[in-house]
DNA sequence: GCTTTTTATACTCATATTGAGCATATAGCG
DNA sequence: CGCTATATGCTCAATATGAGTATAAAAAGC
């Protein structure tokens, strides 16, 4: 019989608090892998083809066994298949295939002793956040000298329109919605850690190339990426908001966490004469103070949206990302 | 060892010709399948864990050997692993898991003696065709039979409503995007053939219960729902449209692709200064004739247009899908 | 040759949406 | 009280959208 199929769920759980999306990892225990221990994984598990029924009760069920968490919106994303993209197919064991789920929660604790722990997705993804002036300041450096040091010179300007796209160079702004790109783009050039562990023998590494934001285990931060880019796209036309969010919040709430997902400030006006024009929410009445300045009304989410509108979401002004892009 | 793992990579080959979205079926001759040969199913076959070193390569490998296309772009779009979803893993066998992939070409020839051929979407979902007067008339009233049948006055509610969401009967209209819900919606009242035919044996079928459109193998249809979903909500957003157009094409062409995927008629003047105004096009000076009518200007589509803006693509209006769905 | 039909393309116009501000209200704090 | 921070209301110009009208240029029918 030929080499068998293991088949891995895995997740990407995000939540967003005080003002920054974050990202539950677990640090695996499991032998077989070549990572140590200490790089940060996803919540993941193989699939029994005996007794799971469907590939989210499996993922719930390891959800539930490695982190202690139950998550509530679940969505798939992507399937990663590629040959080698874990170190165990190449010590000729069995073809790893891993199914990559969306899980969107509010940060809740992690139980005592449980090895999970939530951290900022832009520590791993840095160049992802263009909400302030803390992006990689090297990494356009970075980026130019891998387009200058091209072989050909067709090859060097695919590179630099590649980048000039991806990172919002051209009159197109920022598109929070490519954090895939970037990611492979990054891969590419040598930029990610994850690109010289897997391909060069531990020894050969090459100790020039750079690593900009943290490393996660595997291909976890291509997952990760794709997560983001996924979460940004639906942001716009699915209400995806208020699972992350307390039934009832402010409107400065709701903006803080469409800006921590999408990276980007938003026009604090606008913002909100955009969610009441598209009926997103309604007002409970109720008003909560307690911090500085002056107290806001407490908004709830209006189901009936999905009947009255079509793509209900929060559909993000690219004037503010092309902004961004300066 | 537990029981083993097999991973299909299938394909939804769209093209679009003489104005409607056409899909590439197969006759399968694999034995083991319990749905008879002349039902209709996508091209599909097992990754070889062996020597398939991507699954977009095993999928292209399969695609030549089934159909003898070369398909150009190529797009995953969901992996469906539910037990049960082949009859195959009843009587004992494997596990079968399968990655869908979407593959936009231009309709091409299928040579002589290959199994294969392009047949209408629309005849396996013909409600998602709004351009005309040719949706199945019965459909309503089998949904509403479906929503009174429900065991009790909440449930009905429930059903009334996402009837309503998924077909349009709201203020929010028609949304082409929901391809899969509203297929997922059929299943569950038993208007999906194959609903039917994988929870019950032969002999015992309901045979008051019908079928709105042509059956496919095992759950193929649902597969094609995902794809032209998919395909729908993605025009809006990327160039998907000039995938399946030749080089040169006019406006109008254009305007028919468009409206033979989103499956609703589309105002002509707004639309040519809709994709005028994003410049997705550009005039090639030269000119189409022969056929009827004024000669059009033959265009091309602009590559630098990702340069340019954010999200090039076929933006919908809203209003145009709200009058489809009177 | 002239009319009808069919398609292409230009232009209009009222209305809605967006980007960017200004202005004012109401809290806590020293 | 004056300062700072947040909430919320409102304006205004620039664009975009929905729905037409008008005219041009071909083929087909007679």
């Amino acid at each position: 019989m030929s080499r068998p199929i293991v088949l891995d769920l895995s997740a990407v759980i995000l939540a967003v608090t005080a003002d920054q999306p974050r990202v539950l990892t677990v640090r695996r225990r499991d032998a077989g892998h070549s990572t140590p221990d200490s790089v940060p994984a996803m919540p993941a598990g193989p699939l029994d083809p005996e007794s799971d029924r469907t590939l989210e009760l499996a993922l719930r069920r390891w959800i539930r066994e490695q982190t202690g968490i139950e998550v509530g919106y679940v969505e798939q994303l992507y399937t990663f298949a590629d040959r080698d993209r874990d170190p165990r197919e190449r010590s000729g064991g069995s073809r790893q295939v891993s199914v990559a789920y969306l899980a969107l929660v509010h940060e809740q604790a992690v139980a005592a002793g449980v090895p999970a722990q939530w951290q900022n997705c832009y520590e791993f993804l840095p160049w992802e956040d263009r909400r302030g002036a803390t992006r990689p300041p090297a990494l356009r450096a970075a980026l130019g000298a891998w387009a200058t040091a091209a072989p050909s010179a067709a090859t060097r300007r695919l590179r630099e329109e590649r980048c000039a796209i991806c990172f919002g160079l051209t009159p197109a702004g920022w598109d929070g919605y490519l954090a895939l790109e970037r990611y492979e783009l990054l891969y590419e050039a040598q930029l990610i850690g994850e690109a010289r562990r897997e391909s060069v023998p531990r020894s050969a590494r090459s100790s020039r190339a750079r690593d900009f934001g943290l490393g996660m285990q595997l291909d976890h931060r291509r997952i990760l990426a794709t997560a983001l880019g996924r979460v940004r796209g639906k942001l716009k036309y699915r209400p995806l908001v208020f699972e992350l969010l307390p039934t009832t919040f402010t409107l400065l709430q709701l903006q803080r966490v469409v800006e921590a997902l999408a990276g980007v400030r938003l026009h604090k006006q606008n913002f909100r004469r955009l969610v009441a024009a598209a009926r997103l929410v309604e007002g409970t009445g109720s008003i909560r103070s307690g911090g500085p300045g002056r107290p806001a009304e407490l908004f709830r989410f209006r189901r009936e949206v999905l009947r009255e509108r079509q793509g209900p979401g929060v559909r993000l002004p690219v004037a503010a990302t092309r902004r961004a892009a300066r």
